[in-house]
DNA sequence: AAAAAAACCGACCGATCATTCGGTTGGCTT
DNA sequence: AAGCCAACCGAATGATCGGTCGGTTTTTTT
């Protein structure tokens, strides 16, 4: 792995766990045995560099899902919606890191000056939506899913399903068991039955 | 107004909005007019004054769910419920720095090294779980809610309307106006019907 | 193999950080 | 009025921060 990635990786994992403010470049340089020099001749500042991570971040989780729409093209609207809720779940367990620095505050601090930030931001929210959205669609043609705003109740799905991994990740409580409650509630979400 | 309460009250402004390590005390300071001595003076260090704010937003959100609590003693569960629900909105956008800071990573990481910062959380957490529960406890008794596992469901429920919070928040995109779909959620995913 | 370019190094810099400390003030008790 | 103590002050401190720079090594190009 070229130095670069090695900075990029080991940027992910810090950023994620201890925050842009967090984060030393020291710290960075003595996990990846680069000099301070290094990073700064790879990145023009810390801004620069975690803009480079969270540029990675959106394409992978875009990637994931783009290969996962692909996969599930037969099944209904509700099928398809239920499957999306599943592989986020499963999806922020194996990308913790990529989903924490998402959840942080940190990007959309950033975001209030950087439009290369809220750009990347956008592109991650409008993605997920409309993947959410497609399935409600989808369900409101076949019959599998009746609901009165697909883009709102996309949303609303949203914030329920990211809440519940937010939960998770926070640890106050353990959010572990609520995989079938919150099949249940999308289900019912979208159906207004059990 | 004492210097410690204004040093109280900046504090919580800061926090929320720049963060635990983005706020200094000179900044803090040359707010509130007090010396960094007083700062110190009244509070051993920067995360004792953090903690002394989280202490004073768990006990407002509390004191201000008692407050509604006891002022609907007689609707039905799942009015109880909407009625918390509405609540929750409303208080996030009139007590919204404490509900920023709580949204934030600062609380839960400092949590992970601090017993009295989880004891906040916790309490917190269990305070607004319990209102849900409890709402929704009376719904099944009076045929108003129908669910499987009420604490659960409660848990579901919290993540949904937090989530929405959250996407209000963050402003990538407009959460407004989803109250009325949020509302709509809520019932469903209560009884299985609109 | 020579030259050019890119990657890499680490000592160094000025700024900023949380925290300390010796001293002053003002109200309260005796 | 004397003594006391908590509130208050702000200059000073040592550590740490992001970032720079002059130079060396490695890779690519010609």
């Amino acid at each position: 792995m070229s130095k670069r990635n090695a900075i990029l990786a080991s940027a992910t994992r810090l950023f994620s766990r201890n925050g842009f403010q967090g984060t030393a470049m020291a710290e960075l340089s003595a996990i990846t045995g680069a000099a301070t020099g290094t990073i700064f001749h790879h990145f023009r500042n810390k801004e620069d560099l975690f803009l480079q991570v969270l540029n990675d971040v959106k394409e992978s989780i875009l990637d994931q899902f783009d290969r996962h729409q692909q996969t599930r093209r037969d099944q209904n609207g509700i099928e398809r919606v239920e499957g999306v809720v599943a592989f986020y779940l499963q999806l922020a367990g194996t990308m913790e890191d990529q989903f924490l620095i998402i959840h942080r505050h940190d990007p959309y601090q950033m975001a209030e000056t950087s439009p290369v930030c809220r750009s990347h931001l956008e592109s991650i929210y409008t993605c997920l939506l409309d993947i959410f959205e497609e399935g409600i669609q989808k369900g409101m043609q076949d019959g599998s899913v009746a609901v009165d705003s697909p883009r709102q109740t996309a949303m609303v799905l949203f914030a329920m399903v990211d809440g519940i991994v937010r939960l998770n990740t926070y640890r106050v409580y353990d959010a572990g068991t609520l995989y079938d409650s919150l099949m249940v509630a999308c289900r019912r979400l979208l159906t207004g039955s059990r």
